[in-house]
DNA sequence: GTCTATAACCCGATAGAC
DNA sequence: GTCTATCGGGTTATAGAC
């Protein structure tokens, strides 16, 4: 290799979730990350593809990192309490780090044949809650608590509501509905 | 006024709209809006302060459509049956203008003092379900709804989990323990 | 004064030299 | 693999038309 190279995948990556941590995915900026790591304004584009692809490698480092902290919170629990911690330590990772959480979930296009680390959080879901629904129902499950989890944390993180904080009470009465609900199919 | 507009806001909107509608809010572009209305470039910023502005407004009428289609179909309709209709229209309207949807729901940040549609949305939702789950238990109730709704929205429309198709079944089944988790509190 | 148009700057992306 | 050059789009400042 005549000419050595001068940054990685991931030292363009960390500095690309830095920037997006700071100021959120929509001023992820190329030139930016490429300027902070003393390279030409387009070196990039050897690692990643394009922006997009740059932004879907920061959702899935993202995904790997919440996949962590709700395997974390599940460890050692059984059951529906296990489906608690793991709802407590999802909507905390949400609300922690906005921007991130909001990268993670707006990223709908994955590369065809890719395997997302968004997939093994699905997996760990469903594996978890067809304990307590039962194998037939173990997908229908994880749509209606994930959909839940998803769906008050992007009300709450919004701050779309104000003072309203609707996040843990909501979050809380549709947890415990859910279980009851699920306990019985 | 002595000097005549040759564009106003609504018929921007109507373009930004459809570009939106077309290939998605990344790729809405104010100079093609511009273009398209035969307008100089950057004529636009006269009626909206910078592209997420725009975007915003977008989203703002389209919440307003939103409205209109759960409205319409909790019309005549009472209690879980109007809330079962309201659902099917929701998830109707997110996948039928996925991209519409989505710039509704990724709009995190309105300005201000205003008063968006995506309130109104709120109200009408907030109303039907404190019928439901008793007036104290509505804010809650109308945050696991939603949340089930938007989050299972997105699962679905994303074609996250490809072939898996959750939407009907996790939707159906979530909402059925939540209107029963309800009507006990 | 109010709106439009020109020009300039930053960013994303591509092409080609080394 | 990195760099320079270049193009088109977003955005701002400012000059010009009425």
């Amino acid at each position: 290799m005549p000419y050595p190279s001068k940054t990685s995948p991931r030292e363009i990556l960390d500095e690309a979730m830095a920037q997006v941590e700071r100021g959120g995915a929509s001023r992820l900026s190329v030139r930016a990350v490429a300027a902070a790591l003393g390279l030409a304004p387009n070196a990039l584009y050897r690692y990643y593809a394009d922006r997009d692809a740059l932004l879907a490698a920061v959702a899935d480092e993202g995904a790997r990192l919440l996949l962590a902290a709700v395997e974390d919170a599940a460890r050692g629990r059984e059951g529906a309490d296990a489906v608690r911690s793991l709802a407590a330590a999802y909507l905390g990772f949400a609300r922690t780090r906005p921007a991130l959480y909001a990268t993670v979930m707006a990223q709908h296009d994955f590369p065809a044949g890719s395997r997302p680390a968004v997939e093994d959080l699905w997996d760990f879901a469903t594996g978890l809650l067809g304990t307590l629904a039962g194998e037939g129902a173990a997908d229908e499950a994880t749509v209606a608590v994930w959909g839940l989890l998803h769906g008050a944390a992007g009300l709450d993180q919004a701050g779309l509501f104000g003072g309203r904080k609707p996040g843990g009470g909501g979050v809380a009465f549709g947890l415990e509905a859910l279980l009851k609900g699920m306990a019985r199919s």
